[in-house]
DNA sequence: CTGAAAGCGCTTACAG
DNA sequence: CTGAAAGCGCTTACAG
């Protein structure tokens, strides 16, 4: 760590070293044709052997292009934004640019600071990752880039924004276990203050109508996305109506709590009751007793897909409006048929 | 996201407005002290009303210093990545500094054309974050600027790694469980062929023989970092050793699982079983039943320290050598001391 | 205190 | 096909 930084090697170097002007380097080195083969060659052996890198920066400062985006945050902390974060990595990455990462921690002063230090880096565009899948204001004004928003959807229909497809996530689940014999399907989930508890909650129920089925009790239970709601509403369930055959979980940690409570009823998970859960969170879905069925946003997917439509922008050719992703049903051990005796 | 992106205030332009030369313009921006007050006011002022960004790849250009760092990660969906991550992009940005974030995803050459995608941007230095807290090989041959390893320790001793203190940790658990009364406690943990699970079952170890007491079973319960391996060592040690009155468990996930086997055994926690975890990992140890008294490792702290160190290299003050950052006992719900009929 | 000039490292017309 | 020159937007000696 105590090395210095030497002196980079430039474009001087490897010109002078194949005996060539740096404008002559410059072209052979970006495989423009004006060249003459032997000449590339020579400035290409030369660039190998100083291992010469070009500045970005004086580059991007004569392009007026980067290769950079920032990527904008709200919270980072929260569950989805890693997965988003990484799609949109890799997608960039593989397109040969890099991300300067700024998280506002839902801090309006500081997202501005955060837009003002991104443009005055020169970035390209934005990718503006939503905490939730609620409407945020756009920033779009503020932005003379091209913007993409993933997760959380711009309030501004002129922008674009990349989401989870929630109706169908919901969908994908309850048809689950509608297809398994399950008639008589309990619905516990989030605050109703998320948008995400009402576009599943929803879906879910319009579901059910077109079986001709209702949600056990007749409503979702709206409360919180931990386990501990899970394990109090699977006891609340149980109490009122101890007929259910399934409970839909508005996420994993839900999911768990539920599967834990049933356990200690002495309900047999899948059996006796089926659970499907949501998110496809590994260590709640996959290691919950039993392993959960559930919904998998293919976030990471959903990452790359911002970013192509970002590159697009870039490329000039900007969309407008929402796409939604479909979304994956997981199955594992806790949904399955109704036991014999009981299939009608 | 249909809009142009339209030319950029320059220097010039602020220049002109406050009809003074583009060195003089700098000057003021930059308060130096060799400038006319009204001569700055009136170059505020128009900086101000064209809303004007300094240009910061020319500056870098200029100056050599990009005020941005490249943030190099393993593996950024592992778990403890995230909070560090955090701290690292906050303490950074209150030195007025940027981070180019990249993932190699373990992947060695993934890493080295990351390496060399960063300096091209002439970032200014490195933190290199470890997905574990094994030895990494040290990145720093290829790198000739300023590097700090966080998380993992770099296998090179001239560098500086800045690492968790698992020692710490481990013992702030033990000590508790022993001045709680506990007598007979077990250790569940994950793979030995974790650094992470052999430090601190050595330090438990350490912490129960100055006590004059030794592990129940006499040896750490290595398996994995799941609650399924939590379940299953649970129902082992409570048939082999009936007599336990503590799990201390490697992470929250572990624990998590004991609580749960344990409740179904019909042990009560914390009064005939007290149970700790390890991460404070919130929706685990905060949301389980009961609650978990864990060690929180500090983890965004450390990706401050991280940075701190990297501000002193720059400044031309590098250390090497490892820093162990102390960890913090969380007290919750699932430790307390033994009913008074078996008190001794 | 102010400004003309040089220069950071590169790319791109343009002339030869 | 090659290279001298201009220029991206800024900062910093240096001269006045």
């Amino acid at each position: 760590m105590a090395r210095q930084r030497s002196r980079n090697v430039t474009l001087t170097d490897v010109a002078r070293r194949a005996g060539v002007s740096v404008a002559t380097a410059s072209k052979a080195l970006n495989a423009r044709d004006e060249v003459a083969p032997e000449t590339r060659r020579r400035v290409l052996e030369a660039a190998e052997q100083l291992a010469f890198q070009p500045n970005v920066l004086a580059r991007g400062l004569l392009t007026g292009r980067t290769r950079t985006i920032g990527l904008l945050t709200d919270e980072l902390g929260g569950r989805f934004s890693i997965p988003i974060l990484l799609g949109v990595e890799n997608a960039l990455a593989n397109g040969q640019m890099s991300v300067l990462l700024c998280d506002a921690r839902g801090d309006a002063i500081r997202r501005q600071h955060y837009i003002r230090t991104l443009l005055a880096r020169q970035v390209d565009g934005f990718v503006v990752l939503g905490e939730s899948n609620d409407l945020r204001p756009s920033l779009t004004r503020h932005i003379p880039v091209p913007v993409v928003y993933v997760y959380g959807e711009s309030d501004n229909p002129d922008d674009l924004s990349v989401l989870a497809d929630d109706e169908h996530g919901a969908r994908l689940a309850t048809e689950h276990l509608v297809s398994l014999g399950r008639r008589r399907i309990a619905h516990v989930t989030g605050p109703e203050s998320y948008r995400a508890a009402r576009d599943r909650a929803a879906s879910a129920r319009a579901v059910l109508a077109a079986a001709g089925l209702q949600l056990a009790g007749g409503a979702p239970l709206f409360g919180e996305w931990s386990q501990r709601w899970g394990r109090h509403a699977a006891r609340t369930l149980l109490a009122a109506h101890p007929d259910i055959d399934a409970i839909f979980c508005g996420n994993d940690q839900i999911a768990a709590g539920v599967a834990g409570a049933l356990r200690e009823f002495g309900r047999q998970v899948p059996e006796d009751i089926s659970i499907v859960g949501y998110d496809n969170w590994h260590e709640f879905a996959a290691d919950c007793q039993p392993p959960l069925t559930t919904v998998d946003l293919n976030l990471q997917r959903l990452g790359e897909t911002a970013v192509h439509h970002l590159f697009a922008a870039l490329d000039g050719q900007p969309a407008t409006g929402v796409v939604r992703q479909p979304c994956r049903l997981v199955v594992r051990d806790s949904t399955g048929p109704p036991p014999p005796r009981l299939a009608r």
